[in-house]
DNA sequence: CGAATTTGACCCGCGC
DNA sequence: GCGCGGGTCAAATTCG
């Protein structure tokens, strides 16, 4: 942006210091795994109720407004381990900000942090304020100010996975949102897409390519993980390790059923 | 007090 | 060669 403005002088950071930074800042070469998940309309709600949140830990390091996006990217690195170079971005679509769309890089060079813990599953999550002012922000105006030509089909989609899902929904959105409205819909709602490039295909990735089925996700994870961050773009709730928990046992146990398309 | 998050600025790659 | 946009860092602030 303003950068040629005033260079920094500042600091000598230079090249040593930072080795990883010029790695990282390659956009090439970068295995980058995209998962779709659909929150519906909840987003606010469940944002509230219950975060996402792998059982990895992700620091949260930087956050940035997406051109021809209303809403801005998160990006967060695992802080699990400290020598983990695994991150993840995520930002909401544009098409549709029900759906946020979970971009990982790398993998974890370290174990999953513990399934065990997750067992505070008797933990409930914490009360959520109702609804809070952040659905707001998220003004549908912004919506409509993006074109609606790919939209089309991706709603197309939306539409069928609602459909599919709104039975299982519509039950458990009334109470249970963390414990199954969530899982379910990330289930069959998660997209995967797994690429080795080619930030521009993600998007046509996610609309037009099939979903590669959670486990892919998991695998890439070098083992096992979960995806869900529910936040806003200012904000973001600390998913419950109930909710993680439960996934866990859904996934692991029971694989979940992919809708294909 | 420590850890995590937020926010602004800088740097780099890519496209025009 | 210049400008735009994305990605990361680091200082400041906030929360537990």
């Amino acid at each position: 942006m303003d950068g040629s403005l005033s260079p920094k002088l500042d600091t000598e950071v230079s090249d040593e210091l930072k080795p990883e930074t010029q790695d990282s800042k390659r956009r090439k070469m970068v295995q980058k795994t995209v998962v779709t998940v659909k929150i519906g309309e909840n987003g606010g709600k469940l944002k509230n109720e219950g975060p996402p949140s792998d059982l990895w830990s992700w620091r949260k390091y930087g956050q940035k407004p997406i051109k021809g996006s209303p809403h801005p990217r998160g990006y967060y690195r695992c802080s699990t381990s400290k020598g983990c170079s695994a991150k993840k971005q995520v930002e909401r679509s544009r098409a549709d900000s029900s759906m946020l769309i979970i971009t990982y890089t790398s993998s974890h060079n370290h174990p999953c942090p513990d399934l065990h813990t997750s067992t505070s599953l008797t933990k409930q999550p914490k009360e959520p304020p109702t609804q809070t002012t952040e659905d707001q922000p998220t003004t549908p105006k912004q919506e409509q100010q993006q074109p609606q030509e790919d939209q089309g089909q991706q709603e197309d989609q939306e539409n069928q996975q609602m459909v599919s899902n709104n039975d299982h929904e519509d039950r458990s959105q009334d109470q249970f949102h963390y414990l199954q409205s969530p899982i379910r819909c990330s289930t069959q709602d998660i997209m995967i897409n797994h690429q080795e490039e080619d930030p521009h295909d993600t998007l046509n990735l996610l609309l037009d390519e099939k979903p590669l089925s959670y486990q892919n996700l998991m695998t890439f994870t070098t083992t096992k993980s979960e995806e869900n961050d529910f936040f806003d773009e200012l904000e973001e709730l600390p998913i419950s390790s109930a909710f993680t928990g439960f996934m866990r046992s859904n996934l692991f146990d029971e694989r979940i059923p992919i809708v294909p398309s």
